[in-house]
DNA sequence: GTCTATAACGAGATAGAC
DNA sequence: GTCTATCTCGTTATAGAC
């Protein structure tokens, strides 16, 4: 009876997919209360009444549930960036700018805990592997894109640099925004260090008392930002 | 006997700031192996040979004993920055600049996890007291000072700044960089940011298969915020 | 007064037998 | 899957050594 196999395949494809998604849930609820280095296999099966051995079925390791909400909570930032980017046209570099800087900082303020999973301090003895890259990689492809808008045709060539930091603005360049003279690459990459390290900043405490909030710094920072790297 | 009473209460107290700066070096050593989370006054005391409950007569508590160490890491982080700007003339502010933000990425790669303590994600449950905040200011203040000689006389008056960021730039004009215009200090705290979302994104892993090593992108990026700030 | 050691509590994690 | 024995943790009360 293939019929009645493959509708019962599907269901159970279901049901896994379903249980997944929830198992990662509650690590998310785990990870917000005891962060990313008390997230415990056995909590998350005791919080959704099943037994601890049964989760290995669904993720063989603490370190590969770690490996997921990483990985999650990379594309779950670099789609609000992407999608904050094709609100606009084209042609409004500068609102894409600012709706792309504004999507981080939103995103990031609205999860907390999964932002300090990915760049805040690394989890003690987790060594994050290869595959979460590609997903780390989407929102610093958003701010390359942009990059293009700031090298107008008309403008003079930039100064040339030193050989070493030339190769690894190529490498980026190749990975993010190709045909961007590296200059411009690395006054990109500059502005990426700084939006993150601003959000960073809010995040962890160190404007209490100064710049909290900081909804006023950070939109006068994102404009000073798009300015230094030239777009227009 | 007052003579002996003296000296008596000098050797307690010697032995006491000794084994105090002994359980405050045990703790680092956990602190590297474990994060701030992972930090056990158990473990601490077991390593030094000592009984849990001896330590109390230290340390009230566990969470005390992790705000001396977020106080040591921020103190001497300061005084490295102090150092580096007190090493060249007053009127070498370009000199100033590059030595202070050196030293500040120094410190941070030499002592990596004392720098997550402070500037990474915060430990779940750990709320850092206000007594913190005095030390934490300090290399804010050596970046401040450097902000006076980026307003010659000279200079046009900057544009006005909405109120509100007005008003949180004359805060901290007062605490780090009294004189300083608004503007001035904003753009100050953009290259704060800067500074420090730099050395994060190294120490973390960010720049893991672009930017790695920094060394050149930073030199490079610390030119660019001076420029930026308007260091002479 | 100052310190260390013993013992215990309640909470939580873990390992292994069943 | 379940249960239990055993571990570690932060913290406190208490007793005794210097």
């Amino acid at each position: 009876m293939t019929a009645t196999e493959s509708a019962s395949r599907t269901a159970r494809e279901r049901a896994r997919t379903e249980l997944t998604r929830e198992i990662k849930e509650e690590a998310r609820r785990q990870l917000a209360a005891h962060g990313g280095q008390g997230l415990s296999l056995r909590a998350v099966a005791r919080e959704l009444g099943m037994v601890s051995s049964a989760l290995y079925r669904y993720f063989p390791s603490r370190d590969e549930l770690l490996t997921a909400l990483i990985i999650d909570a990379y594309d779950a930032l670099g789609s609000a960036a992407e999608a904050a980017s094709a609100g606009l046209p084209a042609a409004e570099a500068r609102g894409r700018w600012r709706a792309v800087c504004g999507a981080v900082r939103d995103w990031a303020l609205a999860h907390p805990h999964e932002y300090a999973l990915i760049y805040g301090s690394p989890v003690p003895g987790y060594q994050a592997p290869q595959a979460t890259i590609a997903s780390a990689v989407r929102v610093v492809r958003v701010l390359g894109g942009l990059l293009t808008s700031a090298c107008a045709a008309g403008d003079e060539p930039p100064p040339p640099l030193p050989p070493a930091l030339g190769e690894q603005a190529a490498i980026v360049a190749d990975a993010i925004a190709p045909d961007v003279p590296g200059a411009v690459i690395l006054r990109g990459l500059t502005a990426w260090t700084q939006l993150f390290g601003m959000i960073s900043f809010e995040l962890f405490g160190q404007f209490i008392g100064s710049l909290d909030p900081a909804d006023e710094f950070f939109g006068y920072a994102v404009e000073q930002m798009a300015d230094f790297v030239g777009i227009p």
